[in-house]
DNA sequence: CTGTTAGCGCCTTCAG
DNA sequence: CTGAAGGCGCTAACAG
């Protein structure tokens, strides 16, 4: 690898020179820059972007930490993240927690050691230790999905509350009674907030918000499927499901083709998040249809402001609203339970 | 954010002390460390990788550069990527090219400037610039999936040839005669291998590999309803449709729903790569998958191996089987075409 | 218009 | 067992 006292001694001039034709900065005569573009070619220098880093204090490189890259959410989310950074400059390191406090503190340690200028978290459980780190640092970061409660921080997220209480709605008014609700683990506050719509849907409707119909469980397929046995045990039995998330929404309907119910002649199923559209020969689910491109997009424009000092001094908080599509798996319940 | 010298001064003791503290090397009296140790908490000091970089010349960094992120199958590569790279101490840098041969040049620039230690790189089209680049500055490469002709280089990819000489040869059996083959770009060395495992298959049957049945086009839903609009319009009309990807798949689902086409009764449809399992509610496809979360890792375990100098001197090819699934989207002819 | 000096944070070498 | 000097590749500040 040439550096460039290589291309200096090249051209016969000094380094800072050399430096300045790559930088575009300064005056420099035409044919000194000149000597100096083709002894660039020669060697076929590249310029040493971690010696400039040091340097400038930033490194233009920030980094996306989910907890699951292979959720179609998530790998949306990163798409948008990736154009959006990619598109200023910046590149984007990659982390995969699956859900574990450990993996995400340790990233995050790795992450200010190797100096980027800024994060996307999507963490892993509502401990405010990682973020905390970042701060004492100065170092930007944005929430992305999920907040840490206690802990004002840049946000990007869609409103889990809201989709929740539509979806439950929308079964109350084909007629269902009892809704159970499979969420994600109780500590992460997309699965809390999503419980709390569905709660707020059935007392606005004077229905029981019963215990019994709460699952916390994970954010997967397995947990679906485990969910939803235990749902489908409760007597008398649930008429209706809203999951809250698409793997989710795929375990239970192994559970319930199991237990040989048809959806939704014999059970509803509502779910946030959609299978993707790519994915999808013949989409069936009622589903909340969370933004997920344009908040990787959105939180990766809020996080590059920060770094330019920019935006107001207390957090954002950006709340995107969910859409909604009404398909085939939610139907009124049977005739008996009418 | 603290240096090594803050440390050092609060602690009462050099640099070089310091610097003994942190990496374990040397002896150091227990209770220098002690005190070194205690400025270090009390300081929050985290070490900065781009000074250490900047000596030893590796920056525990690698890049996965891929033509889609959302697409599962790339997904799922890229989680067996990081979750190697990371236990072995690696940070992976994610670069998307959406199959354009410039963003792909580009990116690889930026990379070589931030000094990444190896690329694994699914290339977007068959030129052999980008990875020339790289070659040149002995800065190892992995290529995934797809293989640049002409240009040895270590790979790790899926035997595309035999899983679709294998998919044919399912639909001969099943007593297919005319079968149209969607694939993608006729540069990217995938497509071209399934359709010489498509032309093999039917060859060897004693089938005629007609011209007007091989259609290349996008890997992509949009690039799937396109060419199977085109292969219906064929006179007569293909029996069964070969689709080299799962996103063809799925748009050749659309287009064979529009022309009121049932599967299989009308028309069969095998296909390379399935609808990842999480996303599944009902397997439909017949189909060769293959096994992306392993080809992920072994071509990260490739790479990090070059890195350590170790490896034959020849470029390796890793060829992994796929493995097939006969499900519903295949049966045999209509009656009249028998 | 061009060159010299100094330093970003860390570690290797070589003395003490 | 510990420290001082020097350099990795680059550029800001200050000469000339």
């Amino acid at each position: 690898m040439s550096t460039i006292a290589d291309v200096a001694r090249r051209a016969g001039v000094s380094k800072m020179t050399v430096s300045r034709v790559i930088n575009n900065s300064g005056y420099i005569s035409p044919d000194t820059r000149e000597r100096v573009e083709q002894a660039i070619a020669e060697l076929g220098y590249i310029p040493n972007a971690l010696a400039r880093s040091l340097r400038f204090k930033q490194t233009q490189t920030i980094a996306l930490i989910v907890t699951d890259i292979t959720n179609p959410f998530f790998t949306t989310i990163a798409r948008g993240v990736e154009d959006t950074a990619s598109e200023h400059g910046f590149s984007v390191i990659f982390c995969n927690t699956d859900e574990s406090r450990e993996e995400e503190q340790e990233y995050v340690r790795v992450l200010i050691q190797k100096q980027i200028d800024g994060l996307l978290l999507v963490p892993a459980r509502s401990t405010p230790d990682s973020i905390a780190l970042l701060q004492d640092k100065t170092i930007p970061v944005v929430l992305l999905d999920r907040t840490i409660p206690g802990r004002p921080a840049d946000t990007v997220r869609c409103d889990s509350e809201l989709g929740a209480y539509h979806l439950v709605r929308h079964l109350i008014e084909l007629g269902h009674r009892r809704i159970a609700v499979l969420s994600g683990p109780d500590e992460v506050t997309t699965a809390t907030d999503r419980v709390a719509g569905w709660r707020r849907a059935l007392l606005e409707a004077g229905l029981p918000a019963l215990d019994d119909l709460v699952h916390y469980g994970a954010f997967s397929v397995d947990g679906g499927y485990q969910m939803a046995r235990q749902a489908l045990a409760g007597k008398p039995r649930p008429t209706a499901l809203f999951t809250a998330n698409n793997f989710i929404a795929v375990g239970a309907m192994h559970a319930l083709r199991e237990a040989g119910l048809r959806v939704p002649e014999d059970i509803s199923l509502v779910t946030f998040d959609d299978l993707p559209p790519t994915m999808a020969i013949d989409p069936f689910f009622t589903a909340a249809m969370q933004p997920a491109y344009e908040m990787g997009q959105q939180a990766t424009l809020l996080l590059l402001n920060r770094l330019e000092g920019k935006g107001p001094e207390t957090t954002q908080e950006l709340i995107l609203p969910p859409q909604f599509v009404y398909r085939r798996s939610s139907g009124p319940p049977p005739p008996e339970d009418r």
